[in-house]
DNA sequence: GCGCCTTTGTCCTCTGAGTGGAAAAAGTAG
DNA sequence: CTACTTTTTCCACTCAGAGGACAAAGGCGC
């Protein structure tokens, strides 16, 4: 199949489009009663819309009491390659034009190997892809890479965990290599985006997405869209000083959140903690596999070792102080806990809760609900695709 | 003069308005250059804006090599009203519609006396100024608090420092009272909008305005527009945690900003100090005044005093830590600082910068300026004025 | 099967917004 | 006074979009 290239050709069309990619396929009629257009404008509308392939007739609706109509739907041959970028491993996933996950592989891989090494896997994982019958091709793009970007060129600027990433053309790069238009984002933005799009994000406009994983990262959604800041480093949180005169930080300074809580700080602490002899748990594990990540301490915390939950509710409580300030400031209407730790849970969860709701105003706290992503580790690929897929369907 | 109640037609319309607001008059060659529409359509829109009285021809312009152009401009006897109150005091201006300052008077008022009385004492200097001849009459006003407010009713929410207000209707009393439109907000919003109208930020679409007066609060503007949170309290700094386990604050908590450095703090401090005999200088307007507020810090700060310098740093320490936090949070492209403290001008901004820049990552704040407010005390009530011109001059 | 009603889709006309060119009006420069 | 600019008005033309009429297609009661 060729690829699409078409873009829709005014705001209508691109309404429309989105109408379909979130609501699914759709009679003209069903369309007709959520845009406010006339039959017969509407009617323009979808025509040309079926005239650049991006939409198709789909079979008949059932009736609604009279005459049956046409179904319309998203050409159910457009495909999405959403990416996302870890400090440790990469997720690559194929969507169709409504978003919805075909396939989905995940491979662990160091960042600081630099865009090079990276790509050729991102490459490898998406052929792989395509070798399984799911895409012939894609349609476009959506990349997070985890750190602050440059968002209208797509680059990476000044990524601390990224060496050799500063700089590098990433959305002009790959989209030589795919061959199809890219979009490149922050992987926490990209996560709220997800969890907005699918998730529990779905109907709140203005809400925070905190991301915990080898770092924490927190995506700032005002008003349905993204805040990315000035720079684009907006919700880089991980270097909020949490601890007065606290742990050193590989960014100099002391006391980060980070230094103290973040899947490397756990594994940290559940090393020192097990070689101290502080849990038979952790040093079992540790005898076992070598060595200790987040993971063996949500397995020893599951498994009721109390060094490992005091480890996450300490972590919790930093966490949910530096919350609770961000929830005074920006007063939202949802909180979203996700990222590689999630799998701590509802210890986690019950510390930063108790934090947020202990320091910051009843006006702010009143009616605002904490909780953990619905989407786990897809909600950053949706994320992608989310965005490679508002850009393709917005007038040109 | 009957007052205005003609509102713009449509978006053109809006567009015009503003750009005679924003840049003064101007002939209809140079609207033109502005706006991208056709001539004849041009021609229309003014004509439409004249026959409603909004706007008013203004004799000719000069030449630009050609035949001289008639000038338009907004009707000169248009009159906004911009109330601020404070905690302690209340500001009323009255502005034309281009939101020049005719008139500015001040009255000291303590806000908790109730809405009763200070609406007493604001229409009273409503009416000085009307009765000095400055206005016949008001198209409009702003009124600014200080406390959070539901923005589309113009209601106070939970006002801690205003017992009494809460609930209290007053967008639907005070448009009563004076027979025209009002607007209410934050008063911290207010002077956010005041400096971006006038001030330090007129070309900067996202920044923060940090207020420091008996409270703390911080304005918060995203792509040029003010946001308010989801339920109006957005900004709310002054409980962020800034010492943990530090002072008893009045919200219940220990540690808030506004414990350790706010107008009443520092007055509180400066007369610990002087009891103590720490300062000499302090002492002696204690003896002086039989009270010590900010100003007599700040005075003693001018004359060299150390304690109230070191008071002064300590709190700008303080004040700068959570600026930090919230810049790397929101990565901003400038903080302003404004309120009642600005009296302590270099001393304290020096402080509050060395926090940041020391704290923040250099990404964010590589080109960040944190600069005072231009305004001063103008910057509310220009801004009230700015946000019922906003009202007015959108379509109906 | 048959009429009657409802819903859907198409066609056609009408309106009003907006564009762009021509020309008139009012200047300046020499 | 003449040649050239700029501003303003006037007018014909285009085009998006609304809304009504009507045909097509189906459900439902009889």
């Amino acid at each position: 199949m060729r690829r699409m290239t078409a873009r829709p050709g005014n705001a209508h069309q691109a309404r429309l489009l989105k109408l379909l990619r979130d609501g699914g396929p759709n009679s003209r009629a069903q369309l007709g009663d959520q845009v406010d257009l006339s039959r017969s404008k509407l009617a323009v509308e979808v025509d040309r819309l079926l005239e650049t392939g991006l939409v198709v007739a789909d079979g008949l609706a059932a009736s609604r009491g009279g005459r049956r109509s046409h179904n319309i739907r998203l050409n159910p041959e457009l495909r999405f390659l959403g990416v996302d970028i870890g400090a440790t491993s990469v997720d690559v996933a194929v969507t169709n034009a409504e978003l919805e996950t075909l396939g989905h592989i995940n491979h662990p891989m160091d960042v600081r190997e630099g865009p090079v090494a990276v790509f050729e896997q991102v490459l490898a994982m998406a052929a792989k892809l395509r070798a399984s019958g799911l895409a012939e091709g894609f349609d476009g793009a959506g990349i997070g890479v985890p750190g602050p970007v440059r968002f209208p060129e797509g680059i990476p600027v000044a990524p601390p965990i990224m060496p050799g990433w500063d700089g590098f053309p990433v959305r002009e790069a790959l989209s030589q290599e795919l061959g199809c238009p890219v979009m490149v984002d922050n992987d926490v933005n990209l996560m709220a985006m997800g969890e907005q799009h699918a998730g529990v994000a779905r109907t709140v406009p203005d809400f925070l997405c905190v991301k915990i994983g080898t770092g924490i990262g927190c995506g700032i959604v005002v008003g349905g869209e993204v805040y990315r800041g000035t720079t684009g480093s907006a919700g880089d949180i991980g270097h909020i000083q949490a601890v007065p005169d606290g742990r050193p930080c590989a960014c100099g300074n002391r006391g980060c959140l980070e230094a103290h809580f973040s899947g490397a700080a756990l594994a940290r602490d559940a090393l020192e903690a097990a070689q101290q002899g502080l849990s038979a748990e952790l040093a079992s594990r540790l005898e076992t596999n070598g060595d200790l990540t987040a993971v063996d301490v949500a397995a020893a915390a599951a498994a009721g070792d109390a060094t490992a939950l005091e480890l996450i509710r300490e972590g919790g409580n930093r966490t949910g102080q530096v919350i609770a300030g961000l929830v005074s400031f920006f007063n939202p209407g949802l909180v979203v806990i996700g990222g590689g730790v999630t799998g701590l849970g509802h210890t986690l969860l019950a510390a930063i809760r108790t934090q947020v709701y202990r320091q910051s105003l009843p006006l702010a706290t009143g009616n605002l609900p904490i909780v953990l992503g619905e989407l786990g580790p897809a909600a950053g690929v949706i994320g992608a695709a989310r965005l490679i897929s508002d850009h393709l369907f917005s007038p040109a």
